[in-house]
DNA sequence: TCTGGGGTCCTAGGACCC
DNA sequence: TCTGGGGTCCTAGGACCC
């Protein structure tokens, strides 16, 4: 049987969130801000018309938005998370198997189905009832492999005539899609890849596709060749329905304000700390290592720079914030510099193996700590409630260097105090 | 003045061993 | 005086994704 494969992807996601629930700004410019409210990261359909480009800092649009009257909105992440849910929970419904790819796509397998339904009619299929139930618009690719699906949804964006499905099963119409495509337009291909084979005289995706996947290798590397063989029809990716166990925790932030200050640096690793735990205690893993990081601004050429990272192992694998709190502000001792404006920190877990095997402290007869699993489980089971609400002294309690939001809209979905109301 | 955050995979090169 | 080569493991860094 013959694999198809399509992906689902919610248009403009963060902007349609918003959107959502403000039918005042229905057909307006909108645009959503990263954290911190630093980059334009997610724009409306008429916010693009305007020529605001991805990830452009928003000072340097400042005018526009004046001029134009685009209405901004911080990253409301509890809402899209929310409503991410929403929409997968309805492909989920119709599909047999679903890999949730990102907060906003998603590749459902449809091998076997395209005996029973019309592809192109299942794609309509999909946009109607996740339009009809969350109000969100999604486009469909379909096609035999994870990267074709990709370059389908991709048309079927760009092309209004498509009406936001594309059936790309067929090989001669995957042929004339790649002629149309840009290389860079090819899923796994980025900015230096790009560059590189257009060097080589390759262009377009087809270009890409008619290459010989042992030379490409050689050139290259294996990522790619795989990339050639399934703009070719040759399924490499398989379908990850469930997610593997994660390899590494980061959690990091620039700050709202800079920091001069030990202390209040020490507050902010600490508060990082806690949150990549909890992280970690949601996976059920403990970890083995833990870096730190510290920067100074990576934009003002004018001030004194200085950033620097360190590593260290941790005595045993563990989950508890108290043991990481410990050693992440040991880290930071050991490369904290006065004098320097810091704008961004950070930590990471890694080294991680499952909780029921690294506590039972098979290589070193350290003792861990008294009452750890159920402390944190308590811990972490209050601050689901309300983030926050426990904490230990370690993650400081004045937060002037806290992100941020100058544009938050309300967590219509999550917060029963945020309900919208109709007047 | 103001420029995000969180991931994955692969490769090259060094350390170490025999 | 002569000073190999292959294998494995680990890490840092690059490239990509959303």
């Amino acid at each position: 049987m013959k694999p198809v494969i399509a992906l689902v992807d919610c248009n403009n996601f963060y902007a349609s969130c918003e959107k959502l629930f403000r039918p005042d700004l229905k057909h307006k410019p909108l645009i959503v801000l990263s954290n911190n409210d630093g980059c334009v990261v997610a724009r409306s359909r008429e916010a693009k018309a305007l020529g605001i480009k991805m990830g452009v800092p928003v000072f340097q649009v400042r005018g526009l938005i004046r001029e134009q009257g685009i209405a901004v909105f911080s990253s409301n992440y509890a809402l899209y998370a929310d409503m991410s849910s929403r929409v997968m929970g309805v492909l989920e419904m119709l599909a047999p198997e679903v890999e949730i790819y990102s907060i906003d796509e998603a590749f459902l397998e449809l091998t076997g189905v395209s005996h029973a339904v019309n592809l192109t009619d299942f794609g309509t299929q999909v946009r109607a009832t996740v339009g009809q139930w969350t109000g969100i618009a999604v486009c469909v690719g379909i096609a035999p492999t994870k990267t074709l699906a990709k370059l389908a949804n991709h048309a079927a964006k760009q092309y209004p005539a498509t009406r936001g499905v594309v059936d790309l099963t067929d090989p001669e119409r995957q042929r004339r899609l790649m002629a149309l495509l840009p290389v860079s337009e090819v899923w796994g291909i980025g900015r230096r890849l790009t560059l590189r084979l257009n060097q080589l005289g390759i262009k377009t995706a087809l270009d890409l596709a008619q290459t010989e996947p042992h030379w490409i290798q050689k050139e290259f590397s294996i990522v790619v060749a795989r990339t050639v063989r399934e703009l070719n029809g040759e399924s490499c990716l398989e379908l990850e329905s469930v997610a593997p166990p994660k390899k590494q925790i980061v959690c990091s932030r620039s700050f709202g304000e800079r920091i001069m200050d030990k202390h209040a640096m020490r507050g902010a690793i600490g508060q990082y700390t806690a949150r990549a735990g909890e992280k970690l205690r949601h996976e059920k893993q403990v970890a083995k290592r833990i870096t730190v990081f510290i920067r100074t601004s990576l934009f003002n050429a004018a001030e004194p720079s200085y950033g620097n990272t360190v590593t260290s192992e941790l005595l045993r694998h563990t989950s508890d914030t108290r043991d990481l709190l410990a050693q992440s502000h040991r880290l930071l001792d050991s490369i904290w510099r006065d004098g320097y404006r810091y704008a961004k920190a950070g930590i990471m877990l890694s080294d991680f193996c499952s909780e029921a095997q690294g506590q039972r402290g098979l290589f070193d007869g350290i003792e861990s700590r008294p009452h750890s699993p159920g402390l944190m489980k308590i811990i972490d089971q209050i601050n689901q409630q309300k983030r926050g609400l426990v904490f230990l002294a370690g993650q400081g309690i004045k937060k002037e260097w806290s992100m941020r939001r100058d544009y938050l809209s309300p967590g219509y979905t999550t917060h029963w105090q945020d309900l919208p109301r109709v007047i």
